[in-house]
RNA sequence: GCUGGUGUGGCGGAAUAGGCAGACGCGCAGGACUUAAAAUCCUGUGGUGGCGACAUCGUGCCGGUUCGACCCCGGCCACCAGCACCA
């Protein structure tokens, strides 16, 4: 009898010969294929780790180890994301500094890691506070700034007023701030700003040469908002000026009956005088700015607005004279802050109408059926055919916008537009714990970069990390820092002291990890050629629209810039679900439903914890948590280490268990390249159900079995394959080979259907005629069948199917 | 509202490519071992009817294509996620 299995002896062996052996250090060896696996390295959080942490951690785990065996030199990093604003204000709240704090949390996460034996490169380790890393992401900046992709900017900007901090929009969900919850108003200040507008087309098409799962692409599509449409011209009654609109409707410009601007529109100003209800309409601005941006979108389904009296424009393509409004669901910030209105054809211009009694003409019909724009708005372009429209009646809508933009064009009255909902990248942060912004501002010359080499610009010392209320950073209280002279002219300036955002450091930390300590560049040419791009990138949904686009947007002006040898950084990205608490629910201390990783890890060994994570369900969708199923796996693994009870000699595979043997081995490959882990476990089990059944396994037959199951539970493999007596270690071993021809057995079992319906099941040579296989199903079937037949079906080693009448 | 996804036993979930629905695991029931319990092992386990080999129904709902549909097509319903006054 084998001694019983003693996971926490077994796993800490493993991970200190690991360690001494530097067992998973990716070589520089260039000559080798390689294989770049990146999982999102964590926030380290004063909580330490989630259970939701390892899920993919694993999955890339088994990806890496398994690609090892495969002969690649394989990259599998980790580090941490350790800027933010968490970690400042737990500093704040604990009187400790941030960076204390964060080594504290770090040397927890890495504990932790370690001893769930992920096999991570940790000379790698990367740290975005740390400012040999952050002299880079500095430098980055400093060519944005070079290249006219930095600005600052005064504007409006989300402002938490708990966090007393500006948000990017992508971190304001619902109206509240992302992190804390609270509400955001809106509050002017001058901001830096990245233009990731200007890389809006290049953001889409990059898509189409990268395999990412489908949502991912959909949802980056979604959040860049391209929409092809055209700007017009419509001329102010008695003026010069005209009142420019964008719309993705040029179409149904016969159909025009009002025009809505914006509160903030600058022609308010302008026409002041020309306006008979100005403090009216001055009042309505006034409400509309106080407003954030949720409560407007709270009070959406009820329209307001103000008639602009005293000013009229005229369309046109009909010279129709037509009234303007104000209203805020026209916002500034996107188009031209004007627009025509078709209340036809519009569902929000229909409401609009509807509320304040403004006609409707109907320019578009349906063919072959009515339409009554009383209802609703008629807005289906696929079956539109236009009416009432001049040169563009009898026209489908598709050629009646091309028509019409030809139109424009041609006498001069508008022109094609394409228009994004991505805004500018709000790069501003008024807190402490972030990267310096490498700016001074000097008198004479204005915004001015540091040279190169002044970085990496440290973060000072201060007293308080406090954010003010009157919204400057804690580091405009450090005179002594600020107060500086302009590298240009010599003169007095002052540094710019704001900080980054926390998407800056993560932005290219999979760079870094390719030559990590380089003094003299982020990365060297070699490494970089060698390893980039990164070849599979698994991480949170979350982080789609804003990680994931920021990155690429960096790394598709580094590459513009040459500093990287590829226009995407990513191949391959997958997503996986979220863990919830065994009831169901998103884990929370609130809902009291947290499952600690160190327990499982203590009470049924980190393999266990692995093979559950991996077993659990599919990949990427959410699964419950259960302390039943993780039982379960850890039955599985006593089940695999009990094997060594029934080991015979042999070094290849029993002629009965041949056929399963490559079966397993080609379905556990094919799945741990699909994200289907769990279903490759699944077929482990039934393989070592099949030894207990026989009562023996061959020594040939468990090394492929340990082999194949070394990616998911890598200690006891380890294990077992040391006390047993194979040679080497396992983790470099090789990945098992099958012979497609062996994974089909001689005889396979065969339905036999009667009408569709089956009756039995037969044992037939893989081989046999069609003419046999069908008379042995008809002799199968006899006396049942009844009436005469009138088809035979045999699809070979699938069914047979009698059909009779 | 738009986009993407998902609906299968008591539960988590399987099912290459239109071909034996329910693999694997959990739970449950019965049995073995034990003074007993835990652990472990064995057997059974979609519903209904029958002692029984078997029959019959069954993959969210309604219909269609097909010798054959969880899978394809048309029309609904529910849930999840993302976006949401973007003209």
């Amino acid at each position: 009898m084998s001694a019983p299995y003693n996971h926490s002896e077994v796993e800490h062996k493993w991970q200190k010969i690991w360690d001494d052996n530097k067992a998973f250090a990716a070589t520089n060896d260039y000559s080798k294929p390689k294989y770049y696996a990146l999982v999102e390295f964590p926030y380290p959080s004063g909580q330490g780790l989630h259970v939701g942490h390892p899920r993919p951690y694993t999955a890339l785990d088994i990806v890496a180890r398994k690609r090892r065996m495969q002969g690649y030199n394989v990259l599998y990093p980790m580090g941490w994301d350790a800027f933010g604003l968490p970690t400042e204000n737990y500093a704040i709240k604990n009187k400790i500094h941030p960076r204390v704090v964060t080594e504290n949390n770090v040397k927890r996460f890495k504990e932790q890691l370690h001893a769930l034996g992920y096999s991570f490169d940790w000379e790698r380790e990367v740290n975005t506070t740390d400012p040999n890393y952050y002299k880079w992401t500095q430098w980055i900046f400093l060519k944005l700034f070079n290249a006219g992709l930095a600005y600052k900017k005064e504007m409006p900007i989300n402002w938490c007023t708990s966090c007393k901090v500006g948000l990017a929009n992508e971190e304001v969900v619902n109206g509240v701030c992302e992190r804390c919850g609270s509400e955001v108003v809106r509050k002017i200040k001058s901001e830096w700003m990245l233009k990731i507008t200007e890389y809006a087309d290049k953001l889409i098409e990059g898509l189409e040469d990268v395999d990412y799962i489908e949502r991912v692409k959909v949802s980056q599509k979604n959040w860049i908002g391209r929409s092809e449409g055209a700007e017009v011209d419509f001329k102010l009654s008695g003026k010069e000026e005209s009142l420019r609109v964008y719309t993705t409707r040029p179409d149904t410009l016969f159909g025009a009956t009002y025009m809505v601007i914006s509160p903030e529109h600058p022609y308010i100003d302008q026409f002041k005088d020309e306006l008979k209800n100005y403090d009216e309409i001055m009042a309505y601005r006034e409400m509309a700015s106080k407003k954030s941006d949720f409560e407007r979108t709270e009070l959406a389904k009820d329209k307001t607005g103000v008639l602009l009296d005293g000013i009229t424009a005229i369309n046109p393509v009909n010279g129709k004279e037509i009234p303007i409004w104000i209203s805020d669901y026209v916002l500034m910030s996107y188009g031209t802050g004007a627009i025509m209105a078709v209340p036809a054809h519009d569902d929000r211009d229909w409401e609009f109408a509807k509320k304040f009694n403004l006609p409707m003409i109907q320019v578009v019909a349906k063919e072959g059926e009515e339409v009554d724009i009383n209802e609703a708005a008629f807005t289906d372009v696929a079956t539109g055919v236009m009416i009432n429209s001049d040169f563009l009646t009898g026209l489908d809508v598709t050629s009646a916008k091309e028509k019409i933009k030809d139109f424009l064009e041609e006498k001069k009255i508008g022109n094609r537009k394409v228009n994004f909902k991505l805004r500018d990248w709000v790069f501003s942060r008024q807190r402490y714990w972030g990267e310096p912004i490498p700016i001074v501002e000097c008198e004479k010359c204005g915004f001015v970069a540091l040279p190169e080499s002044e970085l990496p610009l440290e973060l000072p010392e201060v007293d308080s990390y406090m954010p003010t209320d009157n919204g400057e950073s804690p580091l405009a209280a450090m005179t002594d820092w600020v107060n500086t002279t302009c590298p240009c002219c010599g003169g007095p300036a002052k540094r710019e002291t704001d900080t980054m955002p926390q998407w800056a450091g993560s932005s290219w930390y999979f760079l870094r990890y390719t030559d990590p300590d380089n003094k003299d560049a982020l990365a060297s040419k070699e490494a970089l050629e060698y390893w980039m791009p990164v070849d599979w990138y698994n991480g949170g949904m979350e982080h789609t629209t804003l990680h994931l686009l920021y990155s690429r947007f960096w790394h598709k002006f580094l590459y513009d810039e040459k500093v990287v040898p590829c226009p995407e950084p990513y191949q391959k990205r997958t997503s996986h679900g979220m863990i919830l608490g065994e009831n169901g629910e998103k884990m929370s201390k609130s809902r009291g439903n947290v499952v600690n990783p160190d327990d499982i890890v203590r009470e049924y060994g980190a393999d266990t914890l692995r093979t559950y994570e991996m077993f659990i369900g599919a990949f990427d969708l959410s699964a419950s948590w259960s302390e039943n199923g993780v039982k379960g796996c850890r039955r599985f693994l006593d089940r695999v280490w009990k094997l060594q009870d029934i080991l015979v000699d042999g070094d290849g595979y029993s002629s009965d268990l041949e056929t399963l043997m490559h079966q397993t081995i080609k379905k556990v490959s094919a799945d741990f390249e699909s994200l289907k882990y769990n279903t490759a476990i699944a077929a482990m089990m039934s393989l070592i159900n099949e030894f207990y059944k026989k009562g023996s396994v061959t020594r040939g037959e468990f090394g492929t079995l340990l082999t194949l199951l070394n990616p998911v539970a890598p200690h006891i493999t380890e294990e077992l394959w040391a006390v047993n007596g194979y040679s080497g270690y396992i983790y470099e071993s090789t990945w098992p080979a099958y012979d497609e021809a062996k994974t089909v057995e001689d005889t396979v079992d065969i339905a036999v259907q009667l009408n569709g319906k089956t009756k039995t099941v037969l044992k037939l040579a893989k081989d046999i005629s069609k003419d046999d296989a069908l008379a042995a199903g008809k002799a199968a079937l006899e006396g049942k069948i009844s009436g005469t037949i009138i088809k035979e079906i045999y699809v070979p080693g699938r069914i047979i199917n009698i059909v009779a009448k």
